[in-house]
DNA sequence: CCCTTTGTTCCAAATAATGAAACTTAATTT
DNA sequence: AAATTAAGTTTCATTATTTGGAACAAAGGG
């Protein structure tokens, strides 16, 4: 995994060095982080410290391994509270699960990829915080489809370059000229399939969140499985699916903008 | 609120920055932060856009608002995940909430103050994230004594000077010294009361979760209010939350730790 | 004991951060 | 409509920090 990113001085690198460590999903030592790095020993090596000294990392002396520091968990609760749609569209997620007896994510873009904020199952509501925070591949799932079909142009191009397609099953849109298709039809309909694009008898239908000015705040969508339900099936939903992205979309709005109503007109 | 961080040139001031953001709690524009901060205009100025490019902050550039970003969401799940105890204890900790029919939390030591990091209700198994990530005072709760009773020496001073002690409650212990003596006698006990310290009617029992070398990992706790129980009846968890803690320990070593049997001879 | 691996510190050169001030909008008042 | 104020953004010479090769220290073998 070579550094992705370059710009924004010293705390862009120094950011790098975190997720880096996030990545590896488990305490690491020094040497491994140095290996993949493209910073030299000396520099990553103070990152290091710093972020250390700053709790976004904590240090185990023992076994001479970074994680991630806990600072970030509760940097993280702020952040899933103020800035994700999940505290606000948890009650329409929720009756949504239950009128649809199936599995609803939302998701929110990050750069080109699909994270997932909140997840509701109907027949288990409980473990919320192992869900949210995971991402997916923007190009093969249906909330990721949903949101790319609906963003301005500069977002898209640049996401579309940060894919990286791979074939998980027989019908991943496995280049940006199928994705482009697929998106426009999207575009027309206001829906999006995930036909076991992601993995095989897994089919998802989605719906973007859309602000008044048309701006992507997130998408949901129903999941099932194939030995369950039929696309055909699932396609009915979308009525209630659309109903409920209303609803979040004006909640959220009225919420996170209580004041400046002149521009809305 | 003034910046209390100095030290970690431009990596921990640009930190800073972000902690204000999240301190606020909402959406904040430029002037609302830079009327706080101990640092000039231009500087701030650069530290957001910065934070922004880096996804740790989002800007919406109707309102003019800075939050924090969804980076922050999908790096806490990691974090949540690789550095808390509460993947690891989560069964134990559920097993536990079924078996006192109370309240339990899972809380970790960040600087003097109490990160709680998982909790269960056996009545209302639900809801996780909106717990993980809060944050309480170290001095006045049950897991907070139970933690600071078993750091060093250097831990607990760094962490004592880091309490803005406040009397919540006519049973708050205030000073350092009642505090000291409160921690002297949990040593002795191994176990921790909040005697409706940190909020009339509601008390708790805890213990620490101690590592083989002592080190502390957390501590859990069991809440309940004074009209269905009492201290009493409460310390009669006593045994069965000090196994609960000697499981989680013995998880969290060995799990964290696979390799390097041979310090533990 | 020597050699290797891994982690830590130094320091002069290179680079990036700094912040006062100038500038540009946008909003409000006259 | 022009003038005034406020809010946000850019500039640029100065200053301070980061940089990273290399030397150093410590731990682990052979």
């Amino acid at each position: 995994m070579a550094q992705a990113n370059a710009g924004d001085g010293t705390v862009g690198k120094a950011l790098d060095a975190l997720d880096q460590v996030a990545s590896m999903g488990r305490p690491v030592r020094f040497a491994e982080l140095l290996e993949e790095s493209a910073y030299p020993k000396a520099t990553l090596y103070r990152f290091l410290q710093t972020l250390t000294n700053q709790g976004m990392l904590s240090y185990d002396a023992r076994s001479q391994t970074y994680s991630l520091g806990v600072r970030l968990v509760r940097l993280a609760h702020a952040a899933w509270r103020q800035s994700s749609l999940a505290p606000i569209a948890r009650p329409y997620v929720e009756d949504l699960a239950r009128e649809v007896q199936a599995t609803v994510h939302l998701a929110q873009l990050d750069g080109g990829q699909v994270l997932y904020v909140d997840k509701q199952n109907p027949s288990n509501p409980i473990n919320m915080y192992s869900e949210s925070g995971k991402v997916g591949p923007g190009y093969c799932t249906g909330v990721g489809k949903a949101m790319l079909a609906f963003v301005d142009e500069a977002t898209l191009e640049r996401a579309l370059t940060q894919q990286t397609y791979h074939r998980h099953t027989e019908n991943t849109l496995c280049s940006p000229q199928e994705l482009m298709e697929e998106l426009r039809e999207i575009r027309k309909t206001g829906i999006s399939f995930d036909r076991e694009e992601h993995e095989m008898s897994i089919i998802c239908l989605a719906v973007p969140i859309l602000s008044s000015q048309d701006r992507v705040l997130g998408a949901i969508s129903v999941t099932n499985s194939t030995h369950r339900t039929s696309l055909d099936e699932l396609k009915k939903f979308a009525p209630i699916l659309k109903a409920c992205a209303k609803n979040i979309a004006d909640t959220a709005e009225s919420w996170r903008f209580p004041e400046h109503d002149k521009l809305a007109k």
